[in-house]
DNA sequence: TTGAAAGCGCTACCAA
DNA sequence: TTGGTAGCGCTTTCAA
């Protein structure tokens, strides 16, 4: 591996001079600027990171916790974290805390163990007060959670709104009984859900049926296991308000083992909007969350953070895109 | 940042054994031991990875080389290499090229002057010849090609024999009139499971028909377009394979729009698996990659190969998942 | 078993 | 504008 060193004898400067050159800290004759360009050609010379990082004591590389590698949801995310923080020269390191508190920390501590500059946190069990702690050792950029200390900065979407907009729609279209699968009752966002879907049915004057309320976990099996109970129940409902698409996907072939139609018996609707809502059977109406854009703005965030820059940020919009698993009655 | 040294000076000892300590490096007095370990708790000391990076020349961090960070198939595979990579002292550093072959290149070069100590190549469109190069510089192991040199191994899933099963499967169910919504041209699985489809026609005397083969992109709207022409060319068929999972989804919606039933009407058969084929309505029969464990493979095989250790592969195999989308006729 | 010392390749200071 | 030099924090000889 050939090392500055040897880019300067061969050029016939001084080290010091070529690390000037690269790093156009200072200016650099013409001349000696030929000269060093072409032995890098030459020789292919490729600075070593793994010094400047040492010397520098910076690694240029963003950590990110995310909680699931497979979910359509985070990658979403991590897609826009890449976008935002190409040509940045930083490096995105990803780690997954599998919504697990423990192992979230544990990971955070690898990631700080290798000194990344920055930290940006997708959701996950951390308490504030645990992030807030870490801060102290590397800025910190988080989704869902509200946070604005110079070193942590965190916002969350309105999933309240979504589902009062959901819930709304659903409403407007002539729904009255509407059941609602939840999500996991220990996740803030689900819960922001449900409380969506009281507030609104409240608001509109329709009396919360707790039987039409059942549980769920985010996952397509518990929107299948819910409809079936909700079925079974023998409550009366036209429509379904799941707690994210992927209790949307269960419920819908829940719904369809019974022959049941979508949107002509029952209507759905989801939350979240991924990727392949748009081709189910019938495409699913649902609450879109703008993930590439928050993770464009979260990248953005932490290199601003990093660079002591002020951080201004846009928080992305929820809206509720309508396809065709909605039917207006009567 | 409490260093060695400040480590070694309060427990009393030298640097060097602070460092022999902690790499077990060699034999250090039981006294000792407990004076440094003691120390190094007290003070929290963690030792600068860089600092380690830079004197062993090791960044102890495997490059992957993904096509799509958003992608169901992909990320898989991803979380099969996290899942080898744990507790083996590597972190994975993900990077992805989009299917372009210049900008894998680019991507590959950042990866390596990042010094990982190995490379992931997941599928893309780099040439062998570009990668057996690249792996002079850097040990690399690559799905989706067929390489076994000392420093670039690689292994395909035989796409060409789940094809055929997929086929047989088909005309076992009594199909003769099966159309096949192709991949894209230029890539290798696509045109395998092209010739899969056509050499088992052939094998079970069913005469090929030429329009029954229409092009996709292995995207959901390839899927729904190809349907569309097939529909509106007016060609009879009872069942279509679709080059992958995405294209069933597109294909599905296609013959939803119009009203025809699957599986009764039409039969719909995939390729890949993806998670949420298993939630499709009808749920999707589908040839199986099992991805994960294809990503598990490739995670212990670079970490072998950085090791100088036999590589002893035993690649996955491929498998037909029956499900609800095939529907026997006479 | 231990310590001293010499770097790994780079950047940044100081002096010229 | 340039070169010499001193480290960054660690590991690893080499001697003791």
């Amino acid at each position: 591996m050939v090392t500055v060193h040897e880019v300067a004898r061969v050029a016939g400067v001084s080290a010091a001079t070529v690390s000037r050159f690269l790093n156009g800290t200072a200016k650099v004759s013409e001349e000696k600027r030929q000269a060093i360009e072409s032995v890098i050609e030459k020789l292919n010379y490729k600075p070593n990171v793994l010094a400047q990082n040492l010397k520098t004591g910076s690694s240029r590389t963003i950590g990110v916790l995310t909680q699931s590698l497979v979910s359509g949801y985070f990658a979403d995310a991590m897609a826009g974290i890449d976008e935002a923080l190409q040509g940045t020269g930083y490096a995105p390191l990803i780690v997954s805390g599998h919504w697990h508190a423990d192992e979230e920390a544990e990971r955070i501590e690898l990631l700080i163990a290798r000194r990344v500059d920055g930290l940006v946190i997708l959701s996950g069990k951390l308490k504030d007060a645990q992030i807030l702690k870490l801060s102290q050792r590397v800025p910190i950029v988080a989704f869902g959670r509200d946070l604005s200390s110079p070193r942590a900065y965190g916002f969350c979407l309105d999933n309240y709104w979504g589902a009062c907009e959901a819930v709304s729609y659903l409403i407007e279209q002539g729904h009255r009984n509407i059941a609602f699968i939840t999500g996991p009752s220990d996740h803030q966002d689900a819960l922001a859900r449900l409380a969506g879907y009281r507030d609104t049915l409240a608001k509109h004057g329709i009396k919360e049926q707790q039987q039409l309320i059942v549980g769920g976990d985010f996952q397509e099996s518990s929107g299948l296991l819910a409809v079936e109970r909700l079925l079974e129940s023998g409550q009366r409902f036209s429509a379904i308000f799941c707690a994210n698409d992927l209790t949307a996907y269960g419920a819908r072939l829940a719904l369809y083992r019974r022959g049941i139609r979508v949107p002509e018996d029952i209507s759905v609707i989801g939350f979240d909007d991924l990727h392949s809502s748009m081709y189910t059977t019938p495409p699913l109406t649902t609450v879109r969350q703008p993930l590439f854009d928050v993770g464009k703005c979260l990248g953005r965030a932490i290199v601003k953070m990093i660079g002591h820059e002020m951080l201004d940020i846009e928080v992305p919009q929820l809206n509720l895109v309508v396809r065709e698993s909605v039917k207006r009655v009567d």
